[in-house]
DNA sequence: TATTTCGTACTAACTTATTAGTATGAAGCC
DNA sequence: GGCTTCATACTAATAAGTTAGTACGAAATA
């Protein structure tokens, strides 16, 4: 009945994070760094990843010793995904209200501001054939 | 093993977005409403409402045949809640690699800009005491 | 060579979320 | 008054996500 998301968990994120800075990891990479931050199992490590393979986020090949993860969706791709998501689901697809909400919170200063103008002018100059 | 997320889920938002914006609603007005975009049961409605109940984001009174649930957390807090969650799930707390997918993505445009620059400017002004 | 280490596959337990059926009672209608 | 409508409470079933244990084989090591 609960329909299967089609992005990823906070889980599957904080792996896919793991392995889209270590560009290629096994198994015991990812939980090792994982274990820095909280009490995990190396299996629950193993079982993420065989899951996160499944649904094509990451490929894995054979090592001398263990499989190679490597990511088979890049970083940028997937984060747009989530922020599509989040804008759809939160704000019905406007992102100026999700904007003005960050704005509220203090999260973007006169700083980011000059940072954005020069996105956005750089990005319709590039639009422009 | 799963924690309880201390956001609102995809299906508490739509009913709470129907609260919001009616002020004040029985589950059959809401169940009505959700009626028009999907097939959904009654009794789910009010499975769902009662839970939001318990989780402190609807709050009911009696009414002559059957209950009034009233948001008891304003809009603007729970969605600011959802978007300060997402921007630490996923960008670790930067909003503004946020805002850039927003703008290669196209959803931010010329004239958002200068509406989030006004934005910006009022709001660091209010803040200089 | 015996044992410890490491890796995988398989299985399992448990939680949350989602959806909805059934029982029951009150109110309204014919 | 009997039947339909509507509301609630209780219960349940299913799916997805999360976490991890066990079995077992291969490799390293003592």
């Amino acid at each position: 009945m609960k329909p299967p998301s089609t992005t990823l968990t906070a889980q599957e994120l904080e792996i896919m994070k793991v392995v889209w800075r270590l560009e290629k990891a096994t198994v015991r990479a990812v939980y090792e760094v994982l274990l820095d931050r909280r009490k995990i199992a190396y299996t629950t490590v193993m079982t993420m990843m065989k899951i996160l393979e499944q649904k094509k986020y990451l490929s894995k090949t054979q090592d001398e010793k263990a499989y190679v993860y490597t990511p088979s969706v890049p970083r940028n791709q997937v984060i747009r995904g989530m922020v599509r998501e989040f804008v759809d689901r939160v704000f019905n697809g406007a992102a100026e209200p999700l904007v003005a909400h960050l704005v509220e919170d203090r999260k973007l200063s006169e700083k980011d501001l000059r940072e954005i103008t020069r996105m956005i002018r750089a990005n319709s100059e590039g639009s422009k054939k």
